[in-house]
DNA sequence: ACAAAGATAAGAATCATTCTTAAAAAAGAA
DNA sequence: TTCTTTTTTAAGAATGATTCTTATCTTTGT
């Protein structure tokens, strides 16, 4: 755990109280556990690894923290055709390069894009909050395959 | 219907022979009504739809079709952080917008991006094969509300 | 028209997620 | 601290979305 997880943790007890969220241990853990994975989990993958350090951690607490968490901004869901929901601490702005067949989610910066305004055409539909890019491909290691 | 869509029915066929699919009556029409949406439809909508037409449709037979067309390339899926999955036939590049509050997807090109080269970083993690942008935000209708 | 391979309908089964309920824990007040 | 109120949790039931199984029917090439 180095200053910067330290650091988030702090910033995310601190967002909980803002939110009128109480501070659990599950809570506590599962952000914890989310911001140190880097491969964007699903619930189930989270739970099986938080169940080695708690025992009696239930799933349903894991997909219920996750879904408040996610609705109060304070973790994203991320934008898959997966049919299982995985999830990211969010981060400074990023994109998504997945791989067709290992699912694998990497991370990228792109940020032409994210100065760029959006065309014309999207101004009249609404206030747009964010955009982020998806794209698609196989990645080296199934490639090799 | 029009000349495009005739035109686009034909290449349709044309593609299933191609790719060794069999062309019944069902994935004609499923490809038909999907290609006549524009909403993005799930699987349930799409068969809500066509079961006034074709009575004797089963909703199993949606879901498999939807999956076949995809995986060859026919259709796609659409990303999305919703819980049913939504589709729409492979048209031209675009982008998508939607809205958090009543989940409609509206399309719109953005050819900048489309043109642009991806960030270096990106270069050495393999094949990619197409990039889209999702923005999400509220639509001018929920804001009315 | 005929055989072989593929596709469909119906319903059972599965997977992912959410709900229900009673018990346990957090936060604020005394 | 101890009490009180309200939230959160665990467990398992329930639900929603999707896929599988099987027997029957169709398409397609001959």
């Amino acid at each position: 755990m180095n200053d910067l997880s330290q650091e988030q943790q702090v910033a995310f007890q601190a967002a909980c109280r803002q939110a009128g969220l109480r501070l659990t241990p599950q809570r506590i853990e599962i952000f914890r556990e989310l911001a140190r994975a880097k491969d964007h989990p699903s619930a189930e993958t989270l739970h099986r690894r938080l169940v080695e350090r708690m025992p009696s951690l239930s799933l349903d607490t894991v997909y219920r923290t996750l879904g408040t968490l996610a609705s109060h901004g304070l973790i994203m869901r991320v934008d898959t055709i997966e049919s299982q929901a995985r999830y990211e601490v969010a981060q400074l702005l990023h994109h998504h390069l997945i791989c067709r067949s290992c699912k694998e989610i990497f991370d990228f910066q792109w940020q032409s894009v994210d100065n760029a305004a959006l065309p014309d055409a999207v101004k009249s539909w609404g206030r747009v909050e964010r955009k982020n890019v998806v794209a698609y491909g196989i990645c080296n290691k199934c490639l090799k395959k």
